[in-house]
DNA sequence: GTGAAAGCGCTAACAG
DNA sequence: CTGTTAGCGCTTTCAC
């Protein structure tokens, strides 16, 4: 059933059935009830590949995975990815999904943009100082950015306040009495956790507080890093009563290196950790955490800024967004202890 | 830089310079390089849109991924797809990815196929008995199963013989002296668990060994219900001297579990899991695994086989794969003490 | 309010 | 071997 049939059917011109069916205005209320009744019964649906020749669109953006073999894939990606095709389907808009080598990551954008594949991009995994970016700012491809890299006032992106959420941490540790306060941190390549440090930084500023180098200790987006660096600010002579740890994998690392060194967390330690603990972890423990919109909420909000990019009809500061995290209470802190 | 453009250039007619691009006999070799050169200098790219309207195909395939909020996603899933797209690439196809939810599956498969949009699917996570495979197969859409459903005679599939891994780890276990064996696994819903589990029967039946029941433990795929069903199986009066788990997130629970106990792994209580452990954790004991090709691997592979699929001229035999486990040796499993 | 006709960029018969 | 000519199915000026 193409559109041909149909409005032979209807005994109207291409022209009109299409019109009616994409809800211009110049066609009849009487017309138009009569097309949309026919495609409905006969089951037309419009061919969206002839759509994207006559439009010039591809009605698809793209999404590109770095992931080399032996990489462990993030599940929240995936639930990233979810959202933003839900958010995307009203739109009969569809998600490519494209992986890359980490060296062959912009070869890929490059072909998808020179193939017209799509109309526009979603860079997830954002770094400080991220190529990828400057390559599609550079090319005026439209893209929206998952996380802020350091220089971005000039393009469109999607983030959570990653300052604020560790001053709010640093502050509800202080108003327990806390003082001595570690940060186990990823690398700050990534822009999240730069960011989530120079909140801490800047929290302790506000308190008064400065800072130990020493407990100031660098792990990654993995449990046995968090365990590694729970374990090496626990053999220093002088203890934190209270750590910050920027990334709920390393969060889970860390308590289990806590667990097993038999500290009573909340009591002899107080933890804050970002994004709670992961769903399938053996921990039972409430973690009082830092929390932001989950992974699919984000999506579906990514799913319409980078519509509104693709349009092109919206000022550059509706295409920032910034949600604000809040602290769930748990209990992994407490008072300090002297 | 369209064909117009390029055959303008050279002098050519576009259809020359199409058949030159696309390896058709009838081009004289001169031209042809002449074309390709031509091509490469002045960056032309066809434009994948009109190609596909031309032909007729979307040159996408589809895999639904289906994710309700809430739910954890699956990290190798995104492995999987990783190998799929790098598979898929050299032939200019695009990998489409849908998530639906739970009861809006069949509808997404709906959209996309009468849509166009691919011109087949990959199936992941089947079931046993999958009614996506049910209406695949009966709207006569090309598609590639990962995974066999209980019917599997009559349409392609990409899978692992998972009986042959089950009976593999028996056959180990009894050869170092084991005789009561326990059985850990995911629901048997997933047909890869029912065919693990079948093994598992048929390993024992093989070896003269009656299975008990109350050694045969369901859990999920998942580290807590890892952790209970082991502890459920150490708090039995009677416990069996070695333990088959069909999963590996059920492995790390079941495992955490016995250490939390005091259990001597490969000596007091011998075990052997499926795919080893997962990549980050906290778990640095070498486990006996059932190994099968990486994700990326069997995504590579998933590639090759749906075009094949979806060229539509091999015989059924051929699109059906199945890889053999092997038996990875580690600390896990030692001989039967009595 | 409706229709005719010209593309969108490429492929594929069919001639030569 | 190469070129001419129709499409693929839809959108969109431009007339009426």
């Amino acid at each position: 059933m193409d559109l041909k049939a149909l409005s032979l059917h209807l005994n109207l011109s291409m022209t009109t059935v299409s019109r009616a069916l994409n809800g211009y205005s110049d066609v009849s209320l009487k017309t138009r009830q009569r097309v949309i009744e026919a495609a409905q019964t006969l089951g037309y649906q419009p061919n969206p590949v002839a759509r994207s020749l006559a439009r010039g669109k591809a009605n698809a953006i793209g999404i590109v995975y770095p992931l080399e073999a032996g990489d462990v894939a993030d599940p929240r990606f995936l639930e990233v990815v979810s959202g933003i095709t839900e958010g995307l389907a009203p739109a009969k808009i569809d998600l490519l999904l494209a992986s890359a080598t980490h060296k062959g990551e912009l070869d890929t954008y490059d072909r998808l943009v020179h193939g017209r594949r799509v109309d526009g991009f979603i860079v997830a995994r954002t770094l400080r100082h991220d190529e990828r970016i400057d390559y599609l700012r550079q090319t005026g491809v439209p893209f929206l950015a998952y996380g802020r890299s350091a220089q971005c006032n000039d393009y469109p992106w999607f983030d959570f306040d990653n300052e604020a959420g560790s001053v709010l941490a640093v502050e509800r540790l202080v108003a327990l009495g806390h003082r001595r306060i570690a940060y186990i941190h990823a690398s700050l390549d990534y822009n999240f956790a730069f960011q989530r440090h120079a909140g801490f930084l800047q929290g302790m500023r506000m308190a008064g507080l400065a800072p130990e180098a020493q407990w100031l200790l660098p792990a990654g987006l993995a449990r046995r890093s968090g365990y590694t660096a729970m374990s090496r600010l626990l053999d220093q002579p002088a203890l934190p009563s209270a750590v910050i740890i920027d990334n709920n994998l390393a969060g889970v690392g860390a308590v289990r290196a806590m667990l097993d060194r038999g500290i009573a967390i909340g009591r002899d330690l107080s933890v804050i950790v970002y994004d709670g603990i992961p769903p399938d972890t053996l921990l039972t423990l409430k973690m009082t955490s830092v929390v932001q919109p989950t992974q699919q909420e984000s999506g579906l909000r990514m799913a319409q800024l980078i519509q509104k990019v693709i349009a092109g009809d919206d000022l550059l500061a509706d295409l920032q967004m910034l949600c604000q995290p809040e602290i769930l209470p748990g209990e992994s802190d407490g008072p300090c202890r002297p």
